[in-house]
Formats: C-alpha cells, structure tokens, sequence
DNA sequence: CTGAAAGCGCTTACAG
DNA sequence: CTGAAAGCGCTTACAG
C-alpha cells in the first residue's frame, strides 16, 4: 500500500539502516548516498511512519494534551502558549477532548495508558488527590494545567486570590452589599472564587450574606455560560435592596449578566473572571488570567520533565491581574 | 519500564498469543484463561500500546480532525456532532490544530504522511483543486468539511444561497440600500458570500454597489472578528446615505456591528451567518449552519469510506436556514 | 482452545 | 560511512 523503507532501499541500492540514518539527520551517511536517497524518498513519496518510528524508538514526538471542554475561551488561549512554545521544538501536539459526561477520571487514565504521547498535558480537569495519585503509578511526564497535585508538575492561577482582590476593590470603593454571581458548586474553582469572595468580605469586617450568592439555573458547562449570568443578574434585580456592586465567577457569565442589565437599564459595576477576547471588547472589567502564559510555562516544564524524570515537582501559580474598564467606571467614586 | 503482553503471559502461564485474544475479545479463548489473564492484566495495569498495535494491525483506530482554528464556534460545533456520532464506535478521536501562518497544505500533508490515522476530517481547510489532487495520491481515507474537491467525500453548506437568501430577504422587505459587511478576500466563504449577496441583487433588478460592501481592518483570523465587525459597522454609519439593511458574512462580525450600533445609539436590521451559540442569546437574525448535523455527516461518509475505499465520492451540501430574530425585527413592516 | 512463528516498519548498537 | 541483525510490543494465520 504506502511506501516503506524497504523500497526506497532496494531502489537506492543500499540498506534500510543507511535510508533510516538520512531521515534521522544522522551525519554518518555520505552526501552521495543522502542525496540519492532523498531523491529516490521524494518521488516515492516515502515519509516515516510515526507508528513504527514510535515502536522502535520508544519516542513517539507526541505531546497530548486532554481537556474536557474545547469550546471555552480559556482553553483557547491556553492552546495558542502551548503551540507557541512548541513550534520550535520537534513534538507534534495532539488534543484530547474528554466529555464531561462521562467518568474524567477514566477518560484521563484511558489515554496515559494506550500510551500514544511521550507527555501529557492535562487542563482544567479537576481531580482528587487520590486520583492523581493513581495516574502517577503510569509514571509517565503529565503537566498540570488549571488545576493542582503535589504529584505533578502544576501551572495554575489562584482562583482564591483572584476572587478575593476583586471583592476588596468593591469593598475599599465604598460599596456595601457586594453580590456575587457563581456557577456550579461541583466546579472547583468556582468553589475557590466563592472562598476568595467571603475571605475579603470578612478581612473587612463585613459579615458574609449567602443569599447574596446566586447563580442561574443553566448548569451546562458547570454555569460557565452567558445565560447562566443573565439569570444569575436577573435574580439580583429581584433582591430588595438592590445589591449595589458584583464579582463575577467567569467573563462569559459576566457578559449575560450585562445583557441582563441592559435589558433592565439599571447598572451596578461588575467584575468577571478570566479576561476572554470578548470582555476587552465589552469594556468589561475582570480578573486577569495569564492563559497564554500558562500555556507556554506548561510545556516548558513538561519538556524539562522529559529530559530529567527525576527532578523535583515544581508548581507555579499565577497571580491574577485586575483589570479595569468600562463596567467599574461608576466604582471609582 | 511499562508492563507489556511478555509479562502478563508469564505470570499468567501462557503464550502472548493467548494474551492478545483476550484483549481483542476472540472468543477462541477459554473462559477460565481469560478471567485469570484479566485478574492478572488489571493486577499489573497492563493495557495494549496503541502504537505496538498500529504497527501490528495496520490500523490504529484512530481518527483525526485537522482544523486551521480551533477558537472558532463553527468548528466547535462540527466537533460536537463528530464526537457525538464516533461516541458509538470504537475509534478514537484526536484534534490536529494546524496553523494560519504556516504553510496549511504542507501541514495537512504532513499530517496524512505521518499515517498516524486510519480517517481523516480535514475542516475549514480550503485548499486549490490542484492541491486536493495531491492529497488524495496518498490514498488515504479523507473527508472535506466546510470545502468542496471532487477528489473526496465532502460536506458543506452552500454559502452562496445562503448569502444570496439573506439579501433576497432584505430585497423582499422591501429595503433598498442593502450593505454587506464581508472580511478578507482570500477566504473563500467571504468570496462565495459576497457572490450570493451580488447576485440575489443582480436577480432583484437592483445595481450592485461595490462601495456598499466593507469589511473592517481587523485582519486577525481573516477578519472573523468582533472587532472587524464593529470597524466594518462604523464605516457603514458614516456613508450617505445610510444603508437601511445589512447583511454581515459571518456571526461574530454581526455582533461586533451590533454593537457598534449600540454605541451610535442607530439601527438597521443585520443578518449574519453561522448561528453561533451567542447569535440566539443576542437576538441576532442569522443563516444557520447545520454544524453539528455536519459532523455527524462527515464521520458517517468516513465509517462508510474505511468499510469501503472503492465507493464513489459522495457530496452532501447542505442550505443554510434562515434564523429570524430581535435583529430584524423592523425589517418585517 | 492454544502456542510457535512470522510480520508490521522502523531504529540502533555492533562490527567492519 | 555502511550493513546484518536484534528488538520495539503487538496481531494473526497456521497447525495442532
């Protein structure tokens, strides 16, 4: 069917070995015989195939990286750091979509196990400590992106901080009831920007009101969706009295939240969470990410994992920025 | 390192023969060996290495969706349906994000040469017919989504009609200044589009006005862009006189014109083209495209193709469908 | 039902 | 610089 290495051998006159030495840039191969065996490759159209290459060489120049939802800002620009920092390098880069309906957990340990990546890149798959353990026992390079181990390698963003600077603005702005609008609690960081929250509102002094956390009832994507915050703010608007600021757990809810304010005509200042294209296009204010950034630190970490497996664990945690606009303009007085 | 079908067979006291049955589910294994070569495997944590058995089998149950943008809500639509319809069978599915900047045929035929996939869904890559010609001389099953070549199966959806039913829309309320708002010339759905709005003004007796079609300066991602959109919005705002309808070449650009419209506090009715997640949300009017049914369609014309090579090329085209929303509702009086 | 053996397409010491 | 040969971890007729 598709062209071996033996065929470009016997029509080169020479062997296997010297054809597979041209093709891995090996010097030991005469420039008469590399010429004539690439001549020969390229009207045959011979390329090495990656399966038998990653047999025998035990390498397969494959990094995958897994993740359950693609269609979400976050992991877009994570991607785009990751291809940056790999297009000098000589891995290839697959994408693992994992469902979320199904087990994460069994999905995650599927792929380790077929074995088909020299390194792993797992994001915003939150798992137990447990769990992390068990897909250490692979003991194969895995990056943690979005989430942490002490077994691995991590780059994440501290969601807790993230949450709580946002609320401090508000509070040292001089608001008072300061809602906030999560998602599912099943979501780890939504978890932590819910602690991060109440830490801030407590450090100041402010007794924590659960009611004034509210969520729409969209749970696809965990609430990590823009009609999941029209809800979420249309159930503010029903509050009495009206909360007069909110932090938002992600941009895409903030952004319904928004429309849902427009709709009603009435504006409170509002601060989301990640910095997706979109917010810097609807002035939105928000927790900053560094998702370019992590991506690329990710890689760099798992291409040092795979030369040296024995090195220590190294986690790196990004600070979220601040970012103001448009939807805290009326905050700063 | 990792434990292989040797170890399992001597803790187990069989050939490996006997081992790679159970793990393909030969029934030619007795039921006694099978259940202690299962203890065992799940013991250890053996599992079968996909490339030892790619190499083996010549097949590597593996199929791969090659796409220039990953960040894009067509495409991840289309991947929604390609994993809804594989979620049945036993292929695995992985994501080859190739890049804009770089050469896209040299990527796409890199990506068939390495022959890590049985099938490949190559998506939104709009290469020349040419070019189509050379990848098939690689013999290997390919499906085109989101172009056409007579050289492979394809689906796609019939920009043209749907540009030119959009403008016929317009024509037919009754609108007489109907502007477009296009992008960047070398993608071929803008030029496709831009021949649909032409001509459903061609077959209304109307003069087509070059100066009527714009496009922002916004030139990421061929100017599918928000902000391409709202550009593009802004200089139709300040043409005289103003054009009383608008057809935009895709959603996202819609949105951006939507809200340049918000923020020049003027109308007219918009129609974009793709009916991302957010058209719905927005109330944008649009010409659907049925992405997820196109996924589906594209896995199932593969499966079809990897049964049988020798079939004849298949074409399925499907017609946009017309989304009437908040966006055009003064179009209607 | 089970095993010995050849083969998948490559790489890589080893010897020359 | 080059070739013969073993090996990567599996599958699959073939024979029993």
């Amino acid at each position: 069917m598709s062209v071996t290495i033996y065929d470009i051998a016997k029509q080169a006159g020479v062997s296997i070995a010297t054809v597979s030495r041209v093709f891995n840039n090996s010097n030991c191969v005469s420039e008469k015989a590399r010429t004539k065996i690439m001549a020969i490759a390229k009207e045959m159209g011979y390329h090495p195939q990656a399966m038998a290459q990653g047999l025998a060489r035990k390498k397969s120049k494959l990094i995958s990286v897994v993740v359950p939802v693609i269609s979400n800002h976050f992991f877009m620009e994570v991607l785009e750091g990751i291809q940056d920092e790999l297009a000098s390098t000589d891995f290839d880069l697959n994408i693992h979509n994992i469902k979320l309906s199904d087990s994460i957990f069994e999905q995650v340990e599927y792929s380790l196990k077929r074995g088909m990546a020299e390194g792993y890149l797992i994001t915003s798959v939150h798992l137990e400590e447990k769990q992390w353990k068990v897909l250490k026992s692979y003991n194969v390079p895995l990056i943690v992106i979005d989430d942490f181990s002490t077994e691995f390698d991590s780059v994440s963003v501290d969601s807790v901080e993230g949450a709580y600077n946002a609320t401090q603005y508000f509070v040292e702005s001089g608001f008072e009831r300061i809602a906030m609008i999560s998602a599912l609690n099943r979501s780890k960081p939504v978890r932590e920007r819910i602690l991060g929250y109440k830490r801030a509102l407590e450090d100041a002094g402010k007794i924590v009101d659960e009611s004034l956390i509210v969520s729409g009832e969209h749970t696809d994507r965990d609430g990590f969706t823009e009609k999941n915050g029209y809800e979420a703010m249309i159930k503010i608007f029903n509050m009495n009295p009206l909360p007069d600021a909110c932090f938002v757990n992600s941009d895409i809810q903030a952004l319904g939240a928004y429309k849902a304010m427009q709709d009603m005509q009435t504006f409170i200042p509002i601060i989301g969470f990640d910095d997706i294209q979109l917010s810097d296009f609807f002035g939105l204010s928000t927790m900053r990410q560094p998702m370019r950034e992590m991506g690329r630190m990710a890689v760099h970490k798992l291409l040092q994992r795979l030369e040296n497996r024995e090195q220590k664990v190294s986690h790196t945690v990004f600070s979220p920025e601040l970012i103001l606009r448009k939807s805290t303009e009326m905050a700063t007085h």
